[in-house]
DNA sequence: AAAAATATTGAACACTGTTCAGCCAGCAAA
DNA sequence: TTTGCTGGCTGAACAGTGTTCAATATTTTT
């Protein structure tokens, strides 16, 4: 059983060499701009070898996909020990931008690009954005619980407050906070304040 | 002066022959997708031409970009005559909203695509983004010469509202609103209780 | 009518994602 | 040990991409 289990071993480990060098290449290029033969030239194989392993272009996006959401809540798990749900909600909302500012590419990746869902089982796909989703209306709940939020429905709540988050993260990304080039703000005075503001009406509602 | 002034005509007729051609394929198929030789296809020319009218690809992107921009501003416009100036606020959500459901890839163009500006001016490719702009900040000026939204930036304010509405509409035009399917929640009833939220928490700001 | 200027063509270049016949190393059975 | 076989790997090939440019066709000017 040793043999089969060393190919199965050298097979994941060659995965990893593409995902490694595509991550590379993808986030440095973007996903138009990247080609197989640039990740093949990377790691010395030819285009070709790349298909025994992927599907195609899109299966190697949707496995970094993957790794963007896992990377993501790997920074929300230190967020359960705050005892408080609107302290951690306040602390999950600078985790989402941070993570945006810092893995730019990444979250381009998970909640911008055009994703061509060719798959039918895309909730399979989606799983992980449930996830990190969930993290957020657990604690607008708990919110709820403590009398915060009177009346509101959760889901609409969380659209609203997702919405806020992404639209700054998104704007950065894609080089939208130049409209206020004139002012001299840079992107991450507008983001910081911008959610505070965000806070401090969430506070009041 | 006959003859020339006709050329110019003819030439402007030729460009917009393109850029009707164009818009039609891009709006169809996205940048990426839409070729060249789509577009000189459609027009029954020769790819060659193209280049005669327009730079590259981009510079037909731009142009398209610019179109955006005057459409989205005439939606805009019947509001300078809604007197109350917070009233004129929740009205231009909802046209910046309707605008970036109807006008789905218009909006994707204007405020989502990668707009790979090699153009050193881009101050002037921006023009028409700061005017949109502005549109909003004088509607918080004025309104809070009426007492609203005492003590806050307008920057900051105007950052976190577009943000918003941007938000929703971002999420919106690339699918990411399949968050909320598990719900059996569509896309436009998220949008419209989204924002009435959004105003809500304006108005006790 | 000839010359100059302009518009249009389409082949060519260097790229893209993807496929597939063929090659060859490593393992299994004889 | 030799044979047969499996499967990873190759690289040429296909159909597409944006862009350029010498040659051609058309129109305007002389």
């Amino acid at each position: 059983m040793t043999i089969a289990a060393r190919k199965l071993r050298e097979k994941e480990k060659m995965r990893e060499l593409i995902l490694d060098a595509a991550r590379t290449i993808f986030l440095e290029k973007g996903y138009f701009e990247a080609s197989i033969r640039n990740i093949a030239e990377k790691i010395e194989y030819s285009p070709g070898t790349i298909y025994t392993y992927f599907k195609d272009k899109d299966d190697i996006f949707h496995a970094l996909h993957e790794e963007g959401f896992r990377r993501m809540l790997d920074k929300m798990q230190p967020l359960q020990h705050v005892a408080d749900p609107f302290e951690r909600l306040k602390a999950l909302g600078l985790v989402y931008l941070e993570f945006a500012r810092n893995n730019k590419d990444f979250y381009d990746l998970m909640f911008i690009m055009q994703a061509p869902i060719k798959h039918e089982e895309e909730d399979e796909e989606w799983h992980m954005g449930h996830q990190t989703m969930n993290f957020l209306k657990v604690i607008l709940a708990q919110c709820q619980e403590r009398g915060r939020f009177k009346g509101q429905d959760i889901n609409y709540l969380s659209f609203t407050i997702w919405s806020t988050v992404h639209g700054m993260s998104a704007l950065y990304c894609r080089e939208r906070c130049k409209a206020y080039h004139n002012e001299n703000l840079e992107p991450i005075d507008l983001m910081d304040n911008g959610y505070k503001i965000l806070i401090s009406m969430l506070e009041k509602l």
